[in-house]
DNA sequence: TATATTTGCAACCAATTAGTTTCATGAATA
DNA sequence: TATTCATGAAACTAATTGGTTGCAAATATA
């Protein structure tokens, strides 16, 4: 089973729980009550997201908390870091051209 | 079906290809290649990159340059914006409790 | 103690995915 | 022109996914 961050970050349920507990972490209960499905189908997200260590949780009494890790998707951003440049770059020559016609004009 | 930038780069072998492709373009025989699987296999991966326009086809003659849209994976840094200010802030953190550490061994 | 609540887990199901083999098309070449 | 090459598309398959319902376990509460 492939596990990993990219693939956490595919679903777009499992992208709003993550922007859902950025802020504060939250029990499975209270996050399955921003989306349409079930509880169930939640924590399923839950437990994939806590596989890849993207959530940690926090036992308290019955409950469980789960907050984010942040810091576990600098792995993506690690990722992107190589084609940041490339994109950088395109943006420089984008400027050039830019400023070429710019000055053709006057 | 779901076609995003985010599910585009869940798959390995896809993130491979876009390392393969992000420093020159390349026709799908020749990024076939560099993989195990058929050719078939790796032009389905084209297909679904150049469905969300990751990748843009150039063509010559009866070859196929694929190049990498570099910009389009800007999205995902998009995304990532509002958890680099977390992550970033919990080092911060991190350092001032190290901070402290470090003073009152003295 | 009996009951309600919070949760995870197993079993099942439909849809999707990543791969295969086979074929059609269109361009290069002998 | 006949053949070879580069490619995409279709049909099929096995594995994975995201969802469901129905449980069991553990904690809180009446």
């Amino acid at each position: 089973m492939r596990r990993d961050v990219f693939q956490a970050i595919a679903d777009p349920t499992r992208r709003a729980i993550i922007v859902l507990i950025a802020s504060q972490a939250m029990t499975p209960n209270a996050i399955a009550e921003h989306f349409d499905s079930t509880r169930q189908a939640v924590s399923k997200h839950l437990r994939i997201l806590a596989e890849c260590q993207l959530v940690k949780q926090e036992y308290n009494g019955r409950e469980i908390y789960y907050q984010l890790e942040a810091t576990k998707m600098k792995g993506i951003d690690k990722w992107l870091e190589q084609f940041r440049k490339i994109w950088e770059s395109r943006f420089d020559e984008l400027d050039k051209v830019l400023l070429k016609l710019k000055n053709n004009k006057k």
